[in-house]
RNA sequence: GGCGUCGUGGCCAAGUGGCAAGGCAAGGGUCUGCAAAACCCUCAUCACGGGUUCAAAUCCCGUCGACGCCUCCA
């Protein structure tokens, strides 16, 4: 039985859809405006496992991450750059996807975007307004009226008597009450803008993924998720607005990832502790990024720095380790060794659900994941044939999957090298019958720094790239 | 000031009442012509102080510290 914590009761809960067998689950996406950094990629990639194990244990998952293509943001970056707004908006939108490609990130089933949500969008705040949740200012904002809604700070625990206090709110004069939020924002001359009954204007930020929630999943979803920073006021408000326009509860389960630290703060442009999504790939394998998730609970905060990358990415090296092939020249295994590695391949599927059920613990579905190679590779030093190795290999490829690792061994450019290499190892192969130490030596550091690795076994010698 | 999360070995990090997962690093060993890889072994009583309990890293109280949010933010 799948468990999830839930940000809203701050508890873990039994998972149970609204329908058997369907989960309508929406992430908040990015605002595109610039390059997309790690953070955002932890979060998508922290979705993306959830996702995937979902589907994994047969859930049909419908799963929407939306664009924010018109914000402030937007507008400041294309007039600083003489853009078009929405060019620029498009661009990032290609640059985005294209690092969740290369992250290996499932596409989601669709990715709304709020310029094309406008008339939900707008019939939304409509009807807030006739039910008094929202009201039109003088100038042609409309703001959402949150003392009407007595549920307001539900999730993100707060009462707005507390937040009055101490908080560095900058009260807007067209407001009733100082937390209210902006629904609609009038537009000044030149601002991208889209008709409206209270005059020409955009829409609030909050707003969008209320409507494109609506108008993706429907009145009700089962998870809705995010980075933690979005749980107020973003997720607060989604959930006043919905459930105000509704009459109904929103999403069952709130589902928050922990930001991703560097230097010991979280990454984020005012600090300028920034790695784009796109640097960090011509330094580092995909995997590596997944990898360091996965170490960790993905409520966590995550320490991202040079050690925490190194280390991840040799633990995927270990990870690989257990896919290399059996010795060509292996004698096979004694039946009680092929049987240890069969239980060891349950015991290992076992404790991956069993740790993934409880609330997505990656971590302890890798540690299984883990142990499964030792005992692979242990089965390889004791001589296992190739057929022998297959069913534990077929898991590990199978489990390391379903968190989105790819394992994929480095290649050369043109597969034609291989011969060419398979040929020198054979001369080292000579060499070394003749004891020219100097000679097999020369070999295979040479080959080493054109990147191919020798390892000279029981069996005999097995080259690869790496 | 308010709300929330958290403090586990050199580093990263699971574990929420019953002898502390896993990865990285380090040391020792097997294998090897030497290496590399792999394998084996070693390496923590859980921020601090009280309390509850037969039993606590795990529950309660306090202290100190870190981080997030309260303003755009994955």
């Amino acid at each position: 039985m799948l468990r999830v914590y839930n940000t809203l009761t701050r508890k873990k809960e039994d998972f149970q859809t609204l329908e058997p067998g369907k989960v309508k689950m929406y992430v908040c996406g990015v605002t595109v405006y610039n390059d997309a950094h790690v953070g955002h990629a932890m979060s998508a990639l922290v979705f993306d496992v959830i996702r995937r194990y979902l589907e994994y244990q047969g859930y049909n998952v419908k799963h929407v991450m939306n664009y924010t293509d018109v914000d402030d943001k937007i507008i400041n970056r294309a007039s600083q750059l003489g853009e078009d707004p929405f060019r620029l908006a498009q661009r990032y939108i290609d640059d985005y996807r294209q690092n969740l490609t290369d992250l290996n990130v499932l596409p989601a089933s669709s990715n709304p975007r709020a310029t094309q949500t406008m008339t939900e969008i707008l019939s939304m705040i409509q009807g807030l307004i006739e039910k008094g949740f929202a009201y039109a200012a003088p100038n042609g904002d409309v703001y959402f009226r949150v003392t009407k809604n007595p549920d307001y700070g539900k999730l993100s625990g707060r009462r707005l008597d507390d937040m009055q206090a101490g908080a560095r709110i900058e009260v807007g004069e067209q407001k009733e009450h100082p937390m209210d939020f902006a629904l609609w924002k009038s537009a000044k001359p030149g601002e991208p803008a889209w008709d409206s009954p209270w005059g020409k204007g955009r829409p609030g930020w909050h707003i969008e993924c209320s409507a494109m929630n609506l108008s993706e999943l429907g009145e009700q979803i089962d998870i809705h998720g995010g980075g933690n920073d979005l749980v107020f006021p973003h997720h607060e408000n989604e959930i006043a607005q919905t459930e105000s326009f509704t009459g109904k509860p929103f999403a069952r389960y709130w589902l928050h990832n922990g930001m991703l630290q560097l230097g010991g703060e979280k990454m984020s442009k005012s600090v300028g502790n920034i790695v784009s999504i796109k640097e960090f790939l011509t330094k580092r394998d995909p995997d590596v990024m997944r990898m360091i998730v996965l170490n960790g609970s993905y409520r966590a905060p995550l320490i991202f720095n040079e050690e925490t990358l190194d280390s991840a990415e040799k633990g995927l090296e270990r990870l690989k380790s257990g896919l290399r092939p059996a010795s060509p020249s292996a004698s096979g295994l004694v039946p009680e060794a092929v049987t240890a590695l069969a239980t060891q391949c349950e015991a290992t599927q076992q404790t991956f659900t069993d740790s993934m059920d409880d609330d997505f613990n990656s971590s302890g579905a890798l540690a299984a994941i883990f142990e499964l190679v030792r005992s692979i590779n242990t089965a390889r030093d004791h001589s296992a044939t190739a057929d022998q190795l297959h069913p534990a290999q077929a898991t590990l490829r199978a489990l390391a999957g379903i968190l989105g690792l790819r394992l994929s061994e480095k290649k050369s450019d043109s597969g034609d090298a291989d011969k060419f290499i398979a040929l020198l190892v054979e001369l080292r192969t000579e060499a070394r019958k003749q004891k020219n130490w100097a000679m097999s030596d020369l070999i295979r550091d040479r080959l080493k720094e054109l990147g191919v690795s020798i390892e000279d076994g029981k069996d005999g010698t097995n080259w690869r790239w790496g």
